[in-house]
DNA sequence: CTGAAAGCGCTTACAG
DNA sequence: CTGAAAGCGCTTACAG
């Protein structure tokens, strides 16, 4: 590799000249500049950034801890994360924790030994300790998905208000059995879009029934729990599902049960993936701002990092919370409509995946 | 943060003996490294990594340069390549680069700087002379999911074979009329599945019609482009899309168009994603082994890192070609047997989504 | 086995 | 404006 002495050589000056001419802002005489440029480019002299990192405590790395990037709403989050990232210099390292607090917790460690400049912790753990001390280290975490009180910077939903929107657009339309098909009670999201739930019934006077509430921690079990529950009781007349993985199970098990969607029963979703109006029926679903939450957290970090919130209101920790919308497809329909619109060849539709 | 010095002082040993004891295979007495052990735990020292790699030149770090995170074939893939970069004690460093070239160039540079220790590329681009050169200056480099002949490392799958597979498949079933919806040409991948393709159709006797090859640059536009295909001619019995993302739109653009899924088309995709059974009708597709992929490449990325390759066949560059399956699910059926399984209530299942 | 010294490749106060 | 020197925090040959 060539160094900072290779180019100073070429150049005929020192090293502290070489790196005050690539600096840009140290004042150098036009002409060294001229000729330490041209030695620079005509050996590619690239810095070696552990050298420069050394020395100047930061390396223009941020670290991402994500519970995992097969979870789809994640790839969307770390691209608006990696574009703003880049567009303002900085590269990424990815860590996924599976939501185990003792990796997450390892991948921290290992990322303050490697001085990132930063991380962006979009898991949704049971713990907390761990991060206040982070935070209190003096690192800059940016918060995604989830949020603690008003101490860290976060970027976020109201996961509780989305779900009543959803859970009272349901009762708008006519539905009065909804069920609900949660993720992990243990993470804060599911429990907020539980709560919302919760009080969309509320507000309607919809007495709630613990029956119709399955906690399924784990998506690949969704098809099979909906399955069995669809079998045990009377079916409910919508599904609220706290994510579209899910939702896309609920369907599948819905219709092998031999019930329709929407005939028979709504099926709503949260996320809006890319999937969401190609499915079938198109999934009515609540869409999260994903990739601008990525790059939201990016950009709160970098300005952070670069120490521009000079304000005591800019220094202040800050929780930006995003709207979400209920796109409205064709997996929920309207009951207060009494001329069902799909109803004509009952049996064939319950019967054709049965 | 604490450094070294501080370790030493506590001890009461020299820096050269704690960097000794901790790095545990130079030999120290037993008694001080126990004072060593102690001081570094009570201090809760974390030895500086860029200190570490500018003194031994390398970071535990390693480069991930894909298209883009979204394309879903690549969380899986880059799971498998972090769980076994982290079993190593390696970090990984994600890059999206759009297939655009010169980001990816920019990438490399940038990663070279930051002195990691290997790249793996999954880009599928249209030049290969950086990459060859890249290899050439001595940092490992594995390819995934393309390859460049037998000049570098690289981990692939049979995409020629494992599209002639499903053709043949279709065509074994009864299918004469073939479609294939793929992706953008410049890629190496979707040539070869156009090549194998194209050879099912030799090897049966069968001509190639080239107004049923659609080629689709933009996944996005998927569901547009075969509206139009079908609305402009007589439809075709099956349709091969070369990813499952680009199957789930076909099956849309179908059902929209008035037809039945599998009963007037056959859809069949290739990569065979978490959600393709519970697509409706559950999707036929070629499985790929990504988690495995990855997990093979970052293998392979160690041991070139860690200089275990040995014998002269070990440093020869490795092409590990990964076996596809053909899973056969509802989305196509058999067209030999003439009593069609999903043939009643004809006009109500060409309706129900037009 | 252990310590003092050199050096990895930068940046930046300190002189001039 | 420019150079020589110090130092960021490690590791490792060199002596002992």
């Amino acid at each position: 590799m060539v160094t900072i002495k290779d180019v100073a050589r070429v150049a005929g000056v020192s090293a502290s000249t070489v790196s005050r001419a690539l600096s840009g802002r140290i004042p150098v005489e036009e002409s060294t500049r001229r000729k330490v440029l041209k030695a620079a480019k005509e050996l590619n002299y690239q810095p070696n950034a552990l050298a420069k990192g050394l020395k100047e405590g930061r390396t223009g790395t941020i670290g991402l801890i994500v519970p995992n990037i097969c979870n789809p709403v994640f790839p969307l989050v770390s691209r608006g994360v990696e574009d703003t990232a880049r567009k303002s210099g900085y590269t990424v390292i990815l860590c996924n924790t599976d939501e185990d607090v003792s990796i997450e917790m390892e991948y921290i460690q290992k990322l303050r030994k490697k001085w990132v400049d930063g991380i962006i912790l979009a898991t949704s753990g049971k713990q907390s300790g761990h991060i206040t001390e982070l935070k209190d280290s003096g690192l800059p975490v940016v918060l995604l998905i989830r949020r603690l009180e008003d101490r860290v910077d976060a970027v976020v939903v109201d996961n509780n208000e989305a779900a009543r929107q959803a859970v009272a657009y349901l009762i708008r339309t006519g539905h009065r059995k909804i069920a609900m098909v949660n993720g992990d009670q243990g993470l804060t999201l599911y429990r907020e879009r539980f709560q919302g739930y919760l009080r969309a019934l509320r507000e309607s006077g919809l007495a709630f029934d613990p029956t119709l509430a399955l906690e399924i921690p784990i998506v690949q079990n969704c098809y099979e729990t909906v399955r069995e529950f669809l079998a045990a009781r009377p079916a409910p007349d919508a599904v609220f599902a706290a994510s579209d993985p899910m939702a896309l199970q609920v369907m599948r098990a819905v219709k092998d049960a031999g019930y329709r969607v929407p005939d028979d029963i709504s099926v709503i979703g949260f996320d809006d993936l890319e999937s969401a109006p190609f499915l079938d029926p198109p999934l009515t679903t609540v869409r999260q701002p994903l990739y601008q939450m990525g790059a939201a957290a990016a950009e709160r970090m970098i300005s952070r990092i670069e120490g521009k919130a000079t304000t005591p209101e800019e220094r202040a920790p800050s929780v930006l919370v995003m709207d979400t919308e209920l796109i409205v497809r064709k997996s929920t329909r309207d009951r207060t409509d009494e001329k069902e619109q799909y109803g004509s060849c009952e049996t064939i539709g319950k019967g054709q995946n049965g």
